[in-house]
DNA sequence: GAATAAAGATTGATTAATCAATCAGTTGTA
DNA sequence: TACAACTGATTGATTAATCAATCTTTATTC
């Protein structure tokens, strides 16, 4: 008997509430301290419900690290690389970014909890690993781009993209009571030096 | 009956031992994975010695996340912020920071792990939180000088040295494999154009 | 310098608590 | 009625901390 539509949507709504809550505590409480009992009150769901939906504590914790990575992938990496003017859309994905960082605080320290242990959390470590690769290599043709239009000082590109990515990051791990975008968008002018513009 | 100096020096080597390899252990694999059994085996001291140095394992885990903060903030505070030539000094401070963060690989991972919880590991926090501060207000002295000499930009400082201290905590974030220093000194350039140097 | 005693360091088996995972019984739905 | 989801008590494994017994070191005595 198969079930119904209803029936699917409300299980998925479950399922998504327990993964919600997994995210808060990992993030807050880490792998060891989040306990499946925790999960379960904080998600209004019963001890066993949380085995119907992930079969092992590991794979909860798999998906809270993976599932939302495609989400926040796609917002990090919406910008034209290939823009006319490199310098403009530069200031835009940096004023971009830097208010996904201020707003995604929890989960953001979820995955800096992955990479800071990245020998325990080897799997969730390779695939972060491999979107960072990804989104630095997008951010290199941008600052090529703006290199080649003279915008931009004629610094080695993979040092300057991997010092802007360790800056945000940096920033989610300082700045971790902060959670006001205001105060987080007057870092728009430090991490555009970074890229070293031509203007004042 | 008093021990002798003989028998203090070889207990004060023990407990270092036991410290030393519970900052590789924690580090690498968090509080909770780190038993105290793995302590004393990897610093080839019985299981109960490690309650005679240290009485509970929260403890080990302060002392371990403390004691080495001391010597380390020697070494990033030892640069003159009152230097003739604020620029030349500020380089070379960005420099030997780099290298120092370059070579303290693990005790800095345990030091991502503390901020990245605080709430967790809240007296652990208040100590770096407090040291960062103390750093902070070193180099923006030097960062004044440097402005008010035409060295540097006009750039807010407080924003300008918050983001340099976030560019050095998020490369050790993002770095953790690397342990060659001459590469993380590529990225001294980086760093020192966040502090918007005039010249080119 | 050998024998003795006392203090304190060392050891690991034991204890008590915690928690992931299981599973047999119950409830809800089509 | 039949099937699947739900429930929470139970189980087995793990681990921090304790503690009684043992060993090591030092001071004292003859």
């Amino acid at each position: 008997m198969p079930i119904s539509e209803d029936q699917m949507t409300k299980m998925q709504a479950k399922r998504k509430k327990i993964l919600e809550q997994a995210i808060l505590l990992f993030s807050e409480h880490g792998y060891n301290d989040t306990t499946i009992a925790k999960v379960a009150k904080a998600s209004g769901v019963s001890f066993g419900s949380v085995f119907t939906y992930f079969p092992t504590k590991d794979d909860l914790f798999h998906q809270a690290v993976m599932e939302p990575l495609e989400e926040i992938s796609k917002l990090l990496l919406d910008f034209d690389e290939n823009a006319s003017n490199p310098l403009e859309e530069l200031e835009e994905m940096v004023t971009m970014h830097i208010k996904i960082f201020s707003e995604v605080n929890k989960y953001l320290r979820l995955v800096v909890q992955v990479i800071g242990q990245y020998t325990r959390f080897e799997n969730q470590f390779k695939e972060l690993d491999q979107f960072h690769n990804t989104f630095r290599e997008k951010i290199q043709i941008l600052v090529k781009n703006g290199q080649t239009k003279n915008q931009l000082k004629q610094l080695d590109t993979h040092f300057t993209v991997t010092s802007y990515t360790s800056l945000l990051i940096g920033l989610r791990v300082n700045l971790a009571d902060e959670p006001d975008e205001e105060y987080w968008l007057k870092f728009v002018p430090s991490a555009m030096q970074i890229f070293g513009p031509m203007d004042t």
